[in-house]
DNA sequence: CGTCTATTTGAATGTACTCAAAAGCGGTGG
DNA sequence: CCACCGCTTTTGAGTACATTCAAATAGACG
């Protein structure tokens, strides 16, 4: 609970009252590796912090393809889009290690919005490089080839690199594992 | 301003007070067709909301090819990221028609986020819509061939494929002008 | 109406994929 | 703690989707 209070604080300012009103609105659970916490299709009730473990979020296309759209380590959030309105979940979320995590769901989420109000402002923020993120994942996937995007994603995260399965690293980075592969014995070769 | 305020309201409750409040912070500004009015490199000082007309918002890649990210008509917001911190624009941002927006620079909007705090949620809704359509975008891109990705926009967004030169769309979808041409014919002969 | 830019068409090429099979590695049970 | 089984990674060969470069045609703005 302190790893969530800390991030919200590093944003915005919390009054002891608040911080208590956010530690009972959020419940704790742990999971086993490769257990799965949000299953797309059912009803995305909750919103997920990591405080420990590392998960994967993925949707199947038309051909029953696997994608990885993101990954999740210690103080990230990581839920599906249904939540908002409650819709079904086009993501499924898994655990790739032994994982903890504190959760919400909807109707805590929106109590805790008029009773903390300085919430709003600390998800705008969050939301706010996310998005940035989003776009810059973008502007790679335009103009940097698989290899480069290889390279760029292993210098910025060095941890996910070992942390990973390739398979879902190549998943996340929109390329075939045996492509990847073959990127990372001609990188080896200089 | 109506278009503005009528927006915001679509998503939370303004006082009189809050809408005079906003009005006053923002400004009006015409552009001709082709101008630029955020140019990369340079401090993104302003945010826009666009109230007539259309734009396009490019970066050129390090092979000097420009890719478009977004595009903006009526009823949009539009802006560099940099914006947050007032650091340099990765995006130049271009009329595509003769266009009409109203502006607010970091000072504006950092007061207008402490005079009518509901803003904060404003954006919070407004982030998170525009987060789950770059997901969407993303996982288009990863699943969708260049004839999928076509077809799927020019039937979400029926206006802009008329209204928006082909090179440009081309760009959004991430693939050349010739390959979009080809396509174009393909799908005439169904 | 003229010029400049956008679009179309053609031909050759490349990046990354598919399918198949072998090799390597790790988690689980004994 | 070791061994086995299954999953992940590697390697190989052929292929496809989309690109590049060049040139012709069409179209739009002033």
């Amino acid at each position: 609970m302190d790893l969530l209070l800390n991030n919200i604080e590093q944003r915005v300012s919390l009054t002891t009252k608040d911080k208590k009103t956010i530690s009972e609105k959020f419940r704790k659970k742990s999971f086993k590796r490769k257990e799965v916490i949000v299953e797309a299709g059912e009803i995305s009730k909750h919103m997920y912090f990591v405080t420990k473990g590392c998960l994967r979020a993925f949707y199947t296309d038309k051909n029953g393809f696997e994608h990885v759209v993101n990954f999740a380590v210690e103080d990230w959030w990581i839920g599906d889009f249904g939540f908002h309105d409650q819709s079904a979940a086009t993501l499924t979320i898994e655990t790739l290690e032994n994982s903890e995590v504190l959760y919400i769901d909807k109707n805590g989420m929106d109590s805790l919005y008029e009773e903390v109000s300085v919430l709003d402002r600390y998800f705008r923020i969050i939301l706010q490089k996310a998005l940035e993120a989003q776009f810059q994942r973008i502007m790679q996937i335009n103009s940097f080839s698989a290899e480069e995007r290889y390279v760029a994603f292993s210098k910025k995260y060095p941890q996910f690199d070992k942390r990973i399965p390739q398979k879902y690293l190549a998943s996340y980075l929109g390329i075939t594992p045996e492509f990847l592969s073959r990127l990372k014995k001609d990188l080896l070769k200089h």
